[in-house]
DNA sequence: GATGAATGAGAATTCATTCAT
DNA sequence: GATGAATGAATTCTCATTCAT
């Protein structure tokens, strides 16, 4: 899905910093960034963020060292535009999700929402799950990676219709953190379910658990 | 809590694998090894698994790096060994759960445990953390943490008195995910709120989400 | 994985394996390598085998720690490239070897032949000698140096035209033995006498106690 | 009083040197050196000198790292202890040696003196390779056993009745060079025959090859 | 006399980053 | 724009030797 996104329009994956910070980049270096970003996702999926070598990275994109360099100052940096990439995303989910009424149209929006990160986190999970490891690295990725789940928590939040007992500021970040965790749990095989059963049974939860009629 | 374990009979501390198959250690050794084990826990909370290095947990436990290597083989090892005692941790908390039944005396149950689990993730978090990390590992450090997730699931699902419509084999996983995760976040600063409001939080959404009169 | 170049030029002093499968060498790739292998000679020359560090061949070659690794996974395959080396050089000298007959023009090709081998072991004395050190390695250096030597006594055994009295398969040996060990004794400052005074008491002694009309 | 054994006779193992240089041993420490030495021999025989640890002769001692320094003040002084043992039975085995006429008397004579020769080979070969190994260490071992050989080579020139067209002194390096290499090439399986046709053969190229009337 | 444990200097190896073409 | 090669600081690991019991 998300990787040659066309529906996006003219931004170009022009965040993706480099050194020669705003190089203007001709077709040739357009499509060298994204055999760069998307060899990361890659490399990262399947070694994580300290695992993975500069040397992996560039192999999957075959291209060669120098050419990594030149557009990307370092590792970090790489990750750091793939975090953008997935902020973004999150972002643009947050704002997909609609008013989860304690009723069935509630729960259907809410699963098909659930539906919708799945999908993301089968594309950008590495990323995320990577948060995790950088958070102790100098840059900042590591608090950026926390503002977008603290702020998909609060989009919860706010749209979960939740009983006026719990404090939905804490409930949001606990649904945020069995999605996450859950997803990654499925993708790791760790969860023996069809993707529908696993959707219901997270929807199940989350819906019986805090959407209640206020 | 849980590092002291001064039942551990003849054997002690015997799991924690040193090179040469677990050499017989005198009291001195004894001695060595814990402050190894401790270290590392320190260390790897502190910087996580890969940024830890060898030269930090050998400070840490203020003895020499050639004695790390009369214990360990590496560093992997030594956090297998910590592995091997979280495991057996998480396995003594899953016994300790009692029947969770859809009352006030199941909530309180609950909440006890979450409490407890708590505890043991304040300790230990660094390495259950890291199971995702290590899951690339060659030693199969990885394997070893989703079964250790895995059989608390299992038992979680058990326990929980659930609703005859809720697939409990993948919700108890759901809840395994939420409460390692969760645990995370409140460690990780991310969550404003005293211990008892997320501890209260964390019970209710789980209560109301999955434990209901069969 | 990239498949392997179809364009794969003649890969030259290609014996000399490089960690990640034979890489292709460009000029300066070619030379660097050409570097090493000589300064491995020089230094093994030097100390010895075991003594000889990475450190000395990498500063005789006058490049550095991580150049050596980039075309050696470590000393030993260093040294077998040389092996390779050596057995190829033998090889050649072994059909060099015409029949020595039992008068004037056979003693004639002997000594002629000796003085070959006696270049070529004042070259290369360092990696045969070696070949003995070495047999315990993981690698099959030692076998390798055998089959050489082993080869060797079996090109004489069949040129030297022998007394029928005589096991001809190990006596060929034992002339290697003498030959090699002779070789290095002289290298060694332990047999004072003039070159041809060496060339011509072995000789004698190889003539004399093996070659007769039959 | 070992060391500086003025009284010959019961001469015991005690020449090898120990730190304490001069200490008494009473029967347990006459034990405990033996098993040091002969682990020496047999761990040297395996793996070669360099790559022979002190933790490997202490196991094959059954002993500990901290008895070794008793009795040794490194590796090297081990290794001399043995080169002196080897060193006095090679003397020994020079004296045995009668002069080897160009008869059936003297071929006999230099056939049995082979054998001896063998069976000193097959219990210290590994010592006397190391020579070459050791020779660029800091103390002289290697000078050690140059002297050795050289003196077995004198004698052995010496009692061969040799052609007056041959350099006996060269031709007594020749012989030993064969004869030291010829038995290693035995211990190393490399030569296929029995006992008795390599010691023939041995014995032909010797006589052939060096003795003759005067 | 003997031993288990500790030590730390030295050697090997990796890998992010820079450079010359 | 791209690339192969080079670099060396950072790290891991080994092992001879010393120490305390």
């Amino acid at each position: 899905m998300p990787p040659s996104d066309p529906a996006a329009p003219p931004r170009q994956l022009g965040r993706a910093g480099a050194p020669g910070q705003n190089r203007e980049l001709r077709t040739r270096g357009q499509h060298t960034l994204r055999k760069l970003l998307d060899a990361g996702i890659t490399v990262f999926s399947a070694k994580g963020y300290h695992a993975a070598r500069v040397d992996d990275i560039v192999k999957a994109a075959r291209t060669s060292h120098g050419t990594f360099y030149l557009y990307f100052a370092n590792k970090e940096e790489l990750f750091a535009a793939l975090v953008a990439d997935v902020a973004e995303e999150v972002a643009g989910l947050s704002e997909e999700l609609s008013d989860v009424t304690p009723d069935d149209a509630g729960r259907a929006a809410l699963r098909s929402w659930l539906a919708r990160f799945a999908d993301l986190y089968a594309h950008y999970g590495a990323v995320i799950r990577t948060w995790t490891e950088a958070e102790s690295s100098q840059v900042d990725v590591g608090r950026m990676g926390r503002d977008v789940l603290g702020g998909l928590a609060a989009e919860l939040a706010g749209r979960l219709s939740g009983s006026p007992d719990i404090d939905m500021a804490v409930a949001g970040l606990a649904v945020v953190a069995m999605v996450e965790r859950f997803n990654y749990y499925v993708l790791s095989g760790q969860v023996k379910a069809t993707r529908d059963e696993a959707l219901d049974t997270l929807t199940d939860v989350i819906f019986d658990g805090v959407v209640v009629a206020r």
